[in-house]
RNA sequence: UGGGGCGUCGCCAAGUGGUAAGGCACCGGUUUUUGGUACCGGCAUUCGCAGGUUCGAAUCCUGCCGCCCCAG
């Protein structure tokens, strides 16, 4: 049937590889599903594989609010729709209230680090530990060969192990968000979708009939319904809120500001502050104090950045790196001593909270979180 | 109540008779599984107020109001 040697469905099937040990129909595989398009498809591609499937869920927040809503994860709606896509793959499903761990280990980490001046990043928590830890001991305790999941990353057989790569689809790739991923997690971790474009995700879905075809893709923080993530550190920790002065380099009172937990490394809209020859930039913001330091876009470069909890997954390699500070941004030249990397040219924006990862080529040899950074130019007054 | 200067969008500011630049701020959009950045778009029928001159004024005249400076 020249039909079907054609749908999109077979190639990908052709190309999912689980990288199994041992003939997938002996074979177990956990797929994490979050009731979007892509955990969907993996599961999908699981299932064609051969091996048992076992997809889970876990319930991380909102217990009944966020029904209904769209573009979320892991709450509400999203759990009927990965038990809906299960059933029509024949799989098992498991959903496991994550609530409370979810709680501790995200939600209250990202308003703690936003009480202290810091910018978090939510998505790489959730990865490490509600996804990457409890979840994979999760699957684990099932007796799984592996744990799949939806993320836009390469997982690559190397010389020394496996090894993780940027998606083959640059506008996708997810790898920014799995630097603290471990050498014994990467073992256990398959990611199908990493040499796939998103439109074929979706023609996949919508080819199986999968109910999530047309779900939009979630984006944004996931517990934030309506992007004011502030009101959610307030709510958390409501003596985050504390008002302050905007001052400059000078200590010269620009304006006042209702907490910093609005601001981060390198914001611009939202100070008020008019009047001005040039936009005005958020430079450090100081916790003790209250303040926020404002200055010109020239004061924002940075030289270099101390790395706290690296995780390094790549051999003793060291020059030829390439760093990127946040996620969408090609990743720009730089050194790395061990404890902090140095840019070859002065990088923007470089707001601690934030994960500097490390790229050689297409693979991810590590990263860490940035603690705090030297300017690049000396302050002129 | 002597003299001088000024009053144009929230802020800064161009525009001295021909029918309101620009920047900052703000708002909206695009991009995006973090925050942010960037980019695109929007943003004064109106120039302190009231009259007058003129075909036509923010621009000229008169009065009033407000602010600033110098001086006695």
């Amino acid at each position: 049937m020249a039909a079907r040697a054609e749908s999109p469905y077979l190639r990908a099937m052709i190309e999912a590889d689980f990288q199994l040990r041992r003939p997938a129909a002996q074979a177990r595989i956990v797929v994490a599903m979050s009731g979007g398009v892509d955990s969907s498809v993996v599961a999908a591609l699981a299932a064609g594989s051969g091996a048992e499937v076992i997809g889970v869920t876990l319930q991380l927040y909102d217990h009944g609010e966020a029904v209904g809503r769209s573009r979320t994860c892991c709450a509400g709606r999203d759990i009927y729709d990965a038990r809906a896509v299960a059933e029509r793959l024949g799989i098992a499903h498991y959903v496991f209230d994550y609530e409370s761990r979810f709680r501790e280990s995200v939600v209250e980490r990202f308003a703690d680090e936003y009480a202290r001046g810091r910018t978090p990043i939510p998505c790489i928590s959730c990865n490490e530990g509600v996804k990457f830890t409890d979840l994979f001991r999760l699957a684990r305790d099932l007796g799984a060969d592996c744990l799949a999941t939806g993320h836009y990353v390469r997982r690559v057989e190397g010389a020394h192990g496996p090894e993780l790569h940027r998606a083959d689809d640059p506008a996708r790739d997810q790898s920014y968000f799995l630097f603290a991923t471990t050498r014994e997690q990467l073992d256990y971790l398959r990611f199908p979708l990493g040499g796939l474009p998103k439109p074929s995700v979706r023609d996949l879905a919508r080819e199986l009939e999968l109910a999530v075809a047309e779900k939009p893709d979630s984006q944004d923080i996931c517990f934030v319904p309506d992007g004011d993530y502030a009101r959610v550190v307030a709510k958390v920790r409501p003596d985050a809120a504390r008002p302050g002065e905007i001052v400059d380099r000078s200590g010269r009172c620009l304006g006042r500001h209702p907490g910093l937990i609005h601001f981060t490394v390198g914001q611009r809209r939202g100070l008020e502050i008019g009047g001005q020859a040039e936009p005005l930039y958020v430079l450090r913001l100081e916790p003790e104090t209250a303040r926020v330091v404002v200055g010109p876009k020239a004061a924002l470069a940075v030289r270099s950045a101390r790395l706290s909890d690296v995780n390094w997954m790549g051999e003793d390699q060291r020059d030829g790196l390439a760093v990127k500070v946040r996620s969408l941004a090609r990743p720009v030249p730089a050194r790395f001593d061990g404890t902090g990397v140095t840019f070859l040219a002065p990088e923007y924006g470089v707001a601690p909270g934030q994960a500097a990862v490390l790229y050689e080529g297409e693979r991810v040899l590590g990263g860490g979180w940035i603690e705090e950074t030297v300017p690049a130019e000396l302050e002129p007054a």
